[in-house]
DNA sequence: CGTTTTTGACCGGCGC
DNA sequence: GCGCCGGTCAAAAACG
């Protein structure tokens, strides 16, 4: 399927790259050695602060204080007018540093790091609705330890990599010639739902410190996304599942306005 | 030339 | 205890 779209674009054939020459037996050597430290995974505190494994309770939770915004966005089929303002989640730099296919998700989910700065460990993932390849859902892990761009248009001297605007996917372009040919239509999704802050730790713990927790995506929560995206049975039902959670619609309208206001929402600390 | 992307392999957690 | 799956790393190639 080399019809693979951009969130996960994936797709290796797909691409201009062409792959396939000597990309295989690059690591096959055994060059990876086991037990070396490559691998080590960070836990990151609400603070910003990080834990290592061997050094936190947290190596038996790996989900334990990770903090998660999930962003649900809609591709713009049209210019996305006022819009363009754009999504001020992603002023930052993102470098692509993984990817891969999701269980239950025809789409492949990407992987991002910030790359304004290599002590950053801000991450997110970007994936597209398994219902409505329209639709990308993209998942803030931990916070930015820096100041990060400016926000201003005519100070954002971001990475000469990334296209000038919103690049909550960074090359989706390259990739995505169909959905490109169509103007800049990436360029100027929408935002549907507010990001959400989610805990994974433990929903019900006291420690909120005035941060919503969510279980899942809050899809269900916008009536928008059902009126505008529901047009096959799919989605219906995937959207159906969704109207589990516990969500209200003032819950939402809060963290738009703050998050439009602020930007990416940042821990309080 | 430097940076980013691509992609397979590896690691570790979690579920059964 | 085993297998599955998500997440991350790093080499090589491509892009600007």
């Amino acid at each position: 399927m080399g019809s693979s779209a951009s969130v996960g674009e994936g797709t290796v054939g797909a691409g201009k790259r062409v792959a396939g020459k000597g990309w295989k037996g690059k690591r096959g050597e055994g060059i990876r050695v086991k037990g070396s430290d490559k691998k080590g995974i960070r836990f990151v505190l609400m603070d910003g602060s990080e834990l290592k494994p061997t050094e936190t309770q947290a190596s038996k939770r790996r989900k334990v204080v990770v903090e998660r915004t999930v962003v649900t966005v809609k591709i713009g089929e049209n210019g996305g007018e006022g819009k363009n303002e754009g999504p001020p989640s992603d002023s930052w730099c993102w470098r692509k540093y993984g990817q891969k296919p999701i269980k239950g998700s025809p789409y492949p989910r990407g992987y991002y790091k910030c790359s304004t700065s290599k002590a950053c460990s801000a991450k997110k993932q970007v994936e597209r609705c398994k219902t409505d390849a329209s639709m990308l859902i993209i998942t803030y892990t931990s916070t930015h330890n820096h100041p990060g761009p400016d926000l201003n248009p005519k100070n954002r001297t971001r990475s000469p990599k990334e296209p000038e605007n919103n690049d909550d996917r960074p090359k989706v372009s390259r990739e995505e010639p169909e959905q490109v040919k169509n103007g800049c239509e990436e360029e100027h999704f929408h935002y549907l739902q507010s990001p959400l802050r989610i805990n994974q730790e433990d929903p019900f713990s006291g420690n909120l410190e005035g941060v919503f927790l969510l279980d899942e995506e809050p899809l269900s929560s916008c009536p928008r996304i059902k009126a505008s995206s529901s047009s096959t049975p799919d989605e219906n039902d995937f959207f159906d599942e969704l109207e589990e959670l516990p969500m209200c619609s003032a819950f939402t309208s809060f963290m738009r306005s703050k998050f439009f206001d602020e930007g990416i929402p940042v821990v309080p600390s």
